[in-house]
DNA sequence: GATGAATGAGTTTTCATTCAT
DNA sequence: GATGAATGAAAACTCATTCAT
């Protein structure tokens, strides 16, 4: 393999290649800090470059134009998805179990890009059309990665039958909402008790040997106190 | 009984009154069909005035500002859960048919205001502090009327104890889904089709006597054929 | 003398005539008010409407549009001093006498539309060329009539020679200042006595025999009391 | 003394602050040129870019608004005031010739600010409150030295006692009238001659030694030839 | 590569004026 | 004659984008 072309581990090129996504992350981060408060829109390129402390020149040196940051803020997110999911079900053999870790997984990313996952929704709009079809793609292939493992899990008769497209899509929207409805979640303090509650809501009726997958239908008990059915968040 | 005064149901403050609510209805249904395809920012004041047919002016008259015509199209929205989902628990007794009724009509009504759904999600955050407020109140308070019945079922032993907060706003979560996924969804057809299947998904593992709602918890058949499973809307 | 036509002192014409000029100054009056606030520019002509207690489409049946508003408000004052200032010259035989009443009637008429005197000097720019014009017509004709008696005291050796243009139009400057400097006048409570301290001043270093016009250039001791020279308004 | 801090004098800042205070200059002198026509309200932001031969954004680079404009513009002329009166009188010793010079130099001011000192008058009323109040400041600190000298005749006996506040600011209006007036005051070449007229004036009455202050009191013959009292300006 | 001053198209909003009722 | 809803031209102001330094 020569190394004379292009993604250049070293060299001149490497360097370029290096300050370009370092570039690109400061201006990301700025821009998922400012529009966590304000909205894309109302988020300035001036604002951008002096939260992240750079120059408006340097910003349009990393990017062709403004709609560009948004596209670079979502597809950080969707990646993410696509990196740690696939990860999360690695080594594990039980489809429920795959199941679960992937979910788990997908949730933690929501978590921890608390912010960047509700802009994913609330400014997706705001793409062009080749950038919502990329983003409709990338969100289908992660959901794509559950809706297997339910087929599998009803293949192997794990779970009833049912429409697993339905399901995948209700695991998707259920991790979502951990950071849309965050403020309505005050009854979790972590994400991974959050996602264990979701998927023993959802799996409850589906499991064929609840025994069997216990520890999945009964989540930690959330500190034996509250009183279930006080709608948190209720003013 | 003479109406002599105030709210007039006749004479120029009638009127008057009339077609203010008429113009604001056609500046919403105007505003709803740009931006389901701008958003709210992409669209300018000046071609919402063009597509309802009206002038610039006009639409000022009518409103305060551009951010109020988002405020009108979510509170109409909101306003048509708040009002829809009650008469539709109104006469049954069973507190999980009460239930059931709410959900679907809750379904109905993003299914009619489809796009205005998705937009009160996506823009919200174009509103002001006080707009906000109020929309997360209404929001709040439709759920609410889901869980009371979650927990009446509870307490009746119809259900298992569970987290009710957290269903809610499940099940909240899963009827907008209707309107933000719908794309994926390919495989139902009519809303009630889908907001029975999502209630069989959610209420399977919390009934106790699953006999007695044999007629929730398994939704219409769907056209026997479809092999469960494939996802939807892929490519 | 036919009365068919103009000026019908009685007959629907004479009603309509009536009507017009009730109305105008109806406009004027509530102009008058906003203005003293607001200024010109700042009032909108609906605010005028609903100040004067009618509607827009009156206004506009008795003014070609908002600048002639202008016009008439300062052709108000101006034609006030057309009036009053020879009618208070009227009786009088000595020259000095009759420039002091006539400038004593001048100050009346700025004291009493001190809001609109202020006013036509403001805003005069924003008349156009031709209301300009006619605006400078008849100020130029009242201060004629200040200049005339200056020149007849001169030819009768009252008055020592002098610039007697340049002195009529400061006597004109010192009335409107009663206007325009009211705030710094706070030693003055009434117009009369403000007047006569400034005839006091322009004519002591002019007139021949001072014994015979001391009551003119002696003015109201003003409450012995006040230490001359604490500039007043200072803070 | 090293001048490593703040307002440098040189290095980048000053570049920056000196771009500054020439833009700024740049946009009054091409806004007094057009208030002088139109009057503030009349001359668009647009208007006054195009004059300036700058861009809209760039005027709003170098003001926050609009009224700013006029701010900047009264300033300058009420620092010129506040700047060449004092340094005319600066060493002179008798009050009565320091009182002379200090009008001849406010005069002075209003002639080379001719077209800004009528705007200070018309346009003042668009200020916002606090602009107002700046306003007036300045303005009576300048009246103010010229009541003092007064004051200070009157003590040394030069002046007879007599209402020098009164009299200080209608030494203000009679130079003022320079601007407003000008159009009449045809028979003045030079605000010289003009200022020692009105000196002659109003000092006229007041001074007691009239031999000694001859030369204030009987200012230039303005060509032995001018009928006196001719109306200038008449038509 | 980095900077930020300059640009001007585009946005929201106001308001003088008209005209059908 | 009186009304006030409708109009749309024009204004103030913003901000994505460029480019000389």
């Amino acid at each position: 393999m020569t190394e004379a072309t292009s993604p250049a581990s070293t060299g001149p090129e490497a360097v370029k290649a290096a300050r370009a996504t370092w570039r690109r992350q400061q201006i990301v981060e700025a821009a998922v800090r400012l529009m966590e408060e304000q909205g894309f829109h109302d988020m300035s390129v001036s604002a951008l470059a002096r939260e992240a402390g750079i120059s408006v020149g340097t910003v349009y040196q990393y990017l062709d134009n403004k709609d560009n940051i948004l596209l670079l803020i979502i597809e950080d997110v969707l990646e993410s998805y696509a990196q740690d999911v696939p990860k999360a079900m690695g080594e594990i053999d039980d489809p429920l179990e795959r199941l679960a870790a992937g979910f788990l997984a997908y949730c933690g990313v929501v978590d921890s890009h608390r912010a960047a996952a509700v802009l994913a929704y609330r400014e997706s709009g705001s793409l062009g059309h080749a950038g919502l079809q990329r983003v409709i793609g990338l969100e289908v292939e992660t959901t794509g990665l559950l809706v297997a493992e339910l087929d599998a899990a009803c293949a192997e008769g794990i779970l009833r039958p049912h429409d697993t497209g339905l399901v995948g899509w209700d695991l998707t929207m259920l991790a979502h909402m951990w950071a849309l409805k965050h403020r309505h979640l005050t009854a979790y303090t972590d994400v991974t008790a959050y996602g264990r509650a979701q998927l023993a809501v959802v799996l409850a009726g589906l499991v064929v040997d609840r025994k069997r997958y216990a520890r999945l239908l009964e989540p930690a008990p959330r500190g034996a106190g509250r009183p279930p059915g006080k709608l948190p968040g209720r003013r």
